[in-house]
DNA sequence: AGGTTTTACTAAACCGGTTCAGACCGGATA
DNA sequence: TATCCGGTCTGAACCGGTTTAGTAAAACCT
């Protein structure tokens, strides 16, 4: 376990000041060409890597980049966005020499205190805003804070007063969404319910809208709409409750898969033949979806780019200042067994 | 936004010395209890926090832990063992200004690198090594990089010439296994399979061992074992080819809660009735066993748990250099409607 | 040839902590 | 009174980079 070169030992061994090195490992002018490439050969030969530290210390940069996580625990593990998120930003990451810092909080609590700690200590260099909710109020504190951010989806305009607004990254899910109620009503459904997420986040509100509408245009009302905290326990509690109206849904729009499923589940227990009886719909598009049974139709939206593009945008909104928006492929429906024909009234 | 206060600071405001204030503000000797206590009140009006990177340059710590995941993205989306895990480890680092940097990798031939990378670039003080494997090859290479870790699980026993042993935080999972063994050949069953994760796993191996040794006190067989990689793809195919067999179980034990969910999933497909037809029961107990039909009899292990006694022992090796072993509660089984008396023959 | 600008480089300051060698001081010991 | 000693405290070196000010030599202009 020999010692790690520095760039002393590099300057040593090539017989110039350590600031030449600098300058010739960094691409920076005032450098002769032929003192430039074998300033690098010699690093390489002494595997020479800059201490992450020293230069963090003295450039005020940690190349690190960080995701805040407020859900409980137990919801995360049901969901499988975030670990393919993950999966998506650390794939560009490996390139970049860039590490993830990963935060999970159960509750919004203590959200705020986790980004004041991390941009007090200097912990990372900018940060990946998921589940906006309505008048986010991380989005000021970051502005306060200084902390470069890129956002996942667009958050709610606001009053224009606002310094610079972050870059966006978008997958649009409302085409998922009104193409799987479009998909419900052809088949004939006219008591069609939506089990949303909490509706502080801007999605689950943004995603009702899509559904209202799309049922409004068919002249149908939107009136059987669960608020849940997207856990399975909450999917078949809502389940539940729509089952037992009077008029109950023919067929249920979910906003996560491992609701949806619960909801199959629950069906089950109630004797209810599955799509005969009811229809029901996921979001997301996990693994389990096309395992299940009925395979359930769900809305495919793809969180490993997700995370890749989001990944880049934020390198590059460190490193020059500024990055432009992206827009992802929309989110779009994938058809399985648990849709089918409105039962006959 | 204003300048971040220093130790110099402080130092200025003492009227000290910043190396007495340094003394002070760690509790170390050679400072007067006067100055000690007047050192404090002033960095703590100041809201003084010391530097992360200027600490980690002088003293080569990074105050940060790591945790490499090598699993394809699909699996980790599908198993719910490691958000929880993370957010046990989470819980403890909040109160310890450590940051937790995470790793994902799709497979293990870019293990090795990461590791290299973290430990070159002095990233992290220690890591979490999780899905322990056969003649695991991170644990010669982390003694090599003389980095710090913990292990999920007792690793096989060495040659006894390597160096000093990295602590073990152990949830043993064979009661679990030995009790839905039992509880299946208590209800009649003689035909068991079991669906277990990649063989070279350790856990995948140990679990397997004890499905065998407790069919064997029953004088039954343990012929049918189909490994698989833990996805719920393979759970549903290898449910497929045990269904095709002429003498085919009558009971299947997963190695996790997905592939378990696929199974029931395949079998409803095939027409046959759980748990009359078939009893299966998974593992990890995730949020969504209750709620699928019938309700998954699974092994409950503690996740969160397992991650907070992780966090705090390689914490503590980190600080002192060593750290005991420790042992969690045993996993149990928790019994729903998955499992019922074998059919008759 | 003389003056100005460019280019290539060095030396040193700086980032913000930790740590070590030594100065200073009062009290105990010989 | 001289010596030693333990407790406090200071000053400076150090960690390993980046960056700035300054210098010497070379190139460019009339």
């Amino acid at each position: 376990m020999k010692r790690k070169a520095t760039i002393n030992d590099v300057a040593k061994a090539a017989g110039v000041s350590k600031g030449l090195v600098s300058f010739a490992l960094n691409d920076r002018p005032g450098v002769s060409a032929e003192n430039r490439d074998r300033i690098r050969d010699i690093a390489q030969a002494l595997d020479y890597r800059p201490s992450v530290s020293a230069r963090s210390l003295s450039t005020r940069t940690s190349y690190a980049l960080g995701l805040v996580i407020a859900r409980d625990p137990e919801i995360l593990g049901a969901d499988p966005f975030f670990p393919s998120f993950i999966a998506g930003v650390e794939r560009v990451f490996l390139h970049e020499g860039r590490a993830l810092v990963l935060s999970v909080v159960g509750d919004e609590q203590h959200e705020a205190t986790v980004y004041r700690t991390l941009a007090a200590d200097a912990r990372v260099d900018g940060v990946f805003l998921t589940d906006l909710r309505h008048d986010d109020p991380r989005i000021p504190l970051l502005h306060e804070l200084g902390m470069p951010a890129v956002t996942l989806g667009r958050p709610e305009g606001g009053a224009g007063s606002e310094p610079r607004p972050f870059p966006v990254v978008t997958l649009d899910d409302t085409p998922g969404i009104v193409a799987v109620t479009q998909h419900l009503i052809d088949l004939g459904h006219r008591r069609i319910a939506h089990v949303i997420g909490p509706h502080r986040m801007l999605h689950a509100s943004r995603r009702n809208a899509a559904f209202a509408q799309t049922l409004a245009a068919a002249g149908l009302p939107a009136d059987l709409v669960v608020e849940t905290d997207f856990t399975a326990e909450q999917g078949a509690s809502a389940t539940g409750r729509l089952l037992d109206l009077a008029d109950r849904p023919t067929a249920i729009v979910y906003g996560n898969d491992p609701m949806a499923i619960a909801g199959i589940g629950l069906a089950h227990e109630r004797g209810l033949r599955l799509p005969d009886d009811l229809s029901i719909t996921g979001f997301d598009d996990s693994e389990l979806a096309r395992y299940v049974y009925p395979a359930l139709t769900s809305v495919r939206t793809d969180p490993l780019r997700w995370g890749e593009a989001a990944a880049r945008v934020l390198l590059q909104l460190v490193a020059e200042g500024s990055a432009a928006d992206v827009d992802l492929e929309p989110a779009r429906v994938v058809t399985r067994a648990s849709t089918g024909p409105a039962p006959r009234a």
